[in-house]
DNA sequence: ACCCAATATTAGGCTAACCTAAATATTAAT
DNA sequence: ATTAATATTTAGGTTAGCCTAATATTGGGT
């Protein structure tokens, strides 16, 4: 009988996965940054994580690491349930899109298969979490999601919101109440290029919004043709 | 800011509790049967409880231990979460009562404030959960109970079934499986002084059951008046 | 091409929680 | 009251995952 893996190395693979789908490749420094701990103990770990068996990670000293097809297996499992438990805690409990990453990351490592395919059925195995994250499915395939980043709108252009990708509370809080949320239907009216800055008018609210590109970065939508 | 106290020590408080509700006294090799650790890691891990500031738990070397008032609350805590955690799986995702407990078991020690009153909201501040253990209020106070055992009965009373106080799955899926869960109606049609044995009616159900006093000590009963 | 700043790695230590084996205390039985 | 059996504690060791400080590598700017 395999034993579980760590919290911890959960922890990794699952911020190798994200680094590299959304920032192009998994430093030791930008993994230390999101897990809150040095970048010795990175070190330290993914010279680990690559000479398990199997290996779960490449590496290549002072070249970043990418995960393993088992690496990737277990990252994906881990993000099915986190992504499943967001949901899940806003559905049935009531939680707000701000609170469920931290309540889910603390989840996502202790709930077992069954739970896991619970949540599924309960939710009509979902496609997408609050955020507009896609869920991997059972058999750990991520569905596809063709959506345009916010920041390559300009004037004139209408949207729909599909993806927050963002985790701060204190942005989501302030996003939600701009009705920056996932659904939100805009036009685009304004652009600076000299800033980046994108100015919004959302359809459900009177005044618009001015975005910096920090933000639109991380908002994906899916254009409308011109009417 | 106070750090969380660990999985582990929860798991201590949580036992020590138990044991001395359920068995009078928490001696060192009981609590290392349930933990499933050596009695040599308990007495190690007693010793630092006894220690800390504030002490968890007082202890006499070779006499037991018992939780201090601050231990006592801890154990509250987690007995709370778990007890909510059973309940909620059971109604909100259609667990069944023998699998409540190891699930229950993982995710009592990181749900959050927030979730755990979520939860009890949900289920509309439960005082029981779903082997009719009672469920300790907001404020860490336990329900009142006055559930007489079922091996106190004799043939001829009649009794309605509140508490089965056992985790082990197997028996929990049997004792179902012959209609022995909280509610039943059931009358005691038989005793033998020799083995303890009690045969019962279940109101429920046409065949009898015959349990030993190993289980008949685990299952509490309210006891109807005569006819 | 060189050097400096940024990034990454190694070396050496710490802590929590577990283990085994040996020593000691308690309890029950003669 | 002694002894055997049981229960408990101590001594010493392991592992995972973190830390700091020291060292090494890389890559951009001149």
């Amino acid at each position: 009988m395999k034993t579980k893996t760590s919290d911890s190395v959960e922890d990794y693979l699952k911020t190798i996965y994200d680094l590299t789908q959304n920032y192009g490749l998994a430093t030791t420094s930008k993994i230390a940054e999101v897990l809150e701990v040095t970048p010795a103990s990175v070190s330290g770990m993914i010279k680990k994580l690559a000479s398990l068996q199997p290996a779960l990670v490449v590496y290549r000293k002072h070249r970043g690491v990418i995960l393993t097809p088992s690496g990737n297996k277990i990252a994906l499992e881990i993000i099915r349930h986190h992504r499943l438990l967001e949901l899940f805690l806003k559905e049935s409990l009531g939680f707000s899109w701000d609170e469920v990453d931290e309540e889910a990351d603390r989840l996502e490592h202790v709930i077992s298969e069954e739970m896991e395919e619970r949540i599924a059925q309960t939710l009509g195995d979902p496609v997408f979490d609050p955020h507009g994250d896609p869920i991997p499915t059972k058999d750990l395939l991520m569905p596809d999601h063709f959506f345009v980043c916010l920041n390559e709108l300009r004037p004139g252009q209408g949207a729909i919101i599909r993806r927050v990708r963002d985790t701060d509370p204190d942005l989501l809080r302030y996003l939600s109440g701009k009705g920056v949320i996932p659904d939100a239907r805009l036009i685009v009216i304004g652009y600076s290029h000299f800033d980046e800055n994108i100015e919004l008018k959302l359809n459900a609210c009177e005044e618009s919004v001015v975005l910096g590109p920090k933000i639109t970065r991380q908002i994906f939508v899916e254009v409308l043709p011109d009417e």
